[in-house]
DNA sequence: ACAATTTCTGAAATCGTTTTCAGGCAAGGT
DNA sequence: ACCTTGCCTGAAAACGATTTCAGAAATTGT
């Protein structure tokens, strides 16, 4: 019934205590044999709490993210404990649900019980990572960054890039009039994908009015909403750029419920692969990135962090981007003379 | 730097260490107002490990479930995390990987570092559950049951009956030839679902040749080869019931490959919805079922068993299931009478 | 004002480990 | 034989909280 301790085990095998915890850490001791029987015997497990009392550290590794329900979370979540899986450290994890407030309570419960953080915090200006930095807890930032604190290690993707190469595809169709469903501002992804979006237009010097911008929060609602907004407008656009999967969806059934077709009427080109985007009708172009990856590489650079607690200098790295093309993007339709059609599709 | 304890936090107001302790505690003391002070100031927050090793009590549960990618599960972690919020109580996290092995792992690891333990089995004849109750972790098991040993709490969904009410929608419209891809049939859903598609079948006194039901293992992959060997039988069937939505999407992506046309050529349905169900094409058919509520409900019970400490008779909880039905469900094409040819194998 | 209560306090034991610390015992050198 | 090394060992002191216990202070009743 009651858990065996190491006294217990240091009894049964007839030596002492201590012995019995050198040999379980691994040093050269006589009765070796004996106590393993013992433990066996037992079925002794060291108590976690007295380890962590004594050595100070948890074995724990907190994962803290928006929300886990996002494909993209998961498949963070997913590489992050494929690493951990072999290091030893079990993994906390908590979803903010998008709120700084919550984030703050769930990064101030769990910050005593880990040995470290990965975190991709619900704002930029959110305090949460300033906070670890102060009690000391080793942290990595996923997928956003807290430019108000200091620095961090950081796993980024190029936000920029990919939505710049997003509407460079949409460009390079013959597209002039491109719209874009953003995510919220204020955060990383959000911003510089909105960036990205402005400076491929920028680059080709077209200008187009504000309405082509439309904030969707990275949820689906917001999404279709956003689209059905924009293809209400007077002079709609003949491209669509959606700053992440969520909001795909959102515009998609936006889309379907007005019998907009695509490409034809409309190319959309999304944020994030999806299993179901290949079977969709037409298959959805979209931005690709590696997402376990990701939290592979976050955790991996959070446990060296967590080892070397040498004052190494905090890494940023970014990721590349990919855009995998299917068929959702064509030619506008109104096209002066079909004339610039470069990657002809069905 | 270095966290402070409670005896700094005593220093501090200048009284003793038991008496901060028992204000913590919420005791009346009459230094309230300067305890307060000095938590404050110094940022003291208490150490688990040090409480944990004291009460016996973790403060943590675990979650362990066979692939958080799976939307299912996300939501079922979701769910679950949501109520746990409120409570008080961290979530550890881990996936198995449809492993038992992997699984006997976690939970070996897990056992000693929590207070309770929420558990979908990766197969039926798991040991794991068994190895909880020994070491006496309360525990309850998502959507999968482990009959081999003993009772536990468990929530389940009426597999059977969603599976069986799905083959009764598609001989609803006039289907004979049904098919199922089925998934791995040492799981609760797996075999129940399985077990539903044969009731409605047998109740109807429709007899079909063993190829009509393809094993897929609820991967992706799994659904993919299955649809793909359905299709090239000889006399393939009319209508496909497919039992989850990993394999959905494989088979959605064979039948598109091959160019059957849903429903005309072939009526599919599907179990677990998706808010991508909605904007395929046509818009899938499925059996849905309450998710993030099943996890939700599922913590619940696990919360009430850790405090009821009574012995309790264990519960187990079967939730409805809901046939939503979208557009991916027709009348069979060619209705030859008489093609009940059976055994065709090339 | 004094005794009988009641409330509050601090010292110390405890939880289960790890880690000094001072030896014990065997082997090896002279 | 004796002394020096070198392994291994067990007792005991941490780690940071909670809780028992006995006693001090405050409250009450007469």
């Amino acid at each position: 019934m009651k858990a065996p301790t190491i006294a217990d085990v240091a009894h049964e095998a007839g030596v002492s205590v201590s012995t019995v915890s050198r040999h379980l850490r691994g040093d050269r001791v006589r009765a070796a044999e004996g106590i393993d029987r013992a433990v066996a015997l037992l079925r002794y497990r060291p108590s976690p709490a007295a380890q962590s009392l004594k050595s100070g550290k948890t074995g724990a590794v907190a994962l803290v993210v928006p929300d886990v329900t996002n494909p993209f979370f998961a498949a963070v979540v997913r590489g992050a404990e494929s690493i951990t899986a072999q290091g030893g450290h079990t993994i906390f994890l908590a979803n903010t649900d998008e709120s700084d407030a919550r984030e703050a309570e769930v990064v101030e419960d769990l910050l005593t019980r880990v040995d470290g953080m990965l975190l991709a915090p619900a704002s930029e200006d959110n305090p949460s990572p300033q906070r670890l930095a102060d009690a000391g807890v080793p942290t990595v930032l996923i997928d956003r960054e807290a430019p108000s604190t200091g620095r961090f290690d950081t796993v980024l993707i190029d936000n920029h890039g990919g939505a710049r190469s997003a509407v460079e595809h949409l460009l390079s169709y013959g597209h002039e009039r491109i719209a874009t469903i953003a995510g919220t501002v204020n955060s990383t992804p959000g911003r510089f994908r909105l960036e990205g979006y402005r400076a491929a237009l920028a680059s080709h010097s077209i200008e187009l009015p504000p309405d082509f911008v439309q904030i969707g929060g990275f949820k689906e609602h917001g999404g279709y909403q956003s689209m059905l907004r924009m293809l209400a407008l007077p002079d709609p656009p003949t491209a669509v750029f959606v700053a992440n999967n969520t909001m795909t969806i959102g515009a998609l059934r936006a889309i379907k419920d007005i019998g907009v077709r695509i490409p034809d009427d409309l190319s959309v080109i999304g944020f994030d692969d999806h299993p179901f985007s290949e079977i969709l009708d037409p298959p959805l172009t979209v931005i690709d990135r590696p997402m376990e990856q990701q939290g592979a590489l976050a955790m991996r650079m959070l446990l060296s962090r967590m080892s070397n607690d040498s004052w190494r200098e905090s890494r940023r790295v970014v990721l590349d981007v990919r855009l995998t093309e299917r068929a959702s993007c064509g030619p506008p339709r109104s096209t002066p003379m079909g004339a610039r059609r470069k990657g002809a599709r069905a």
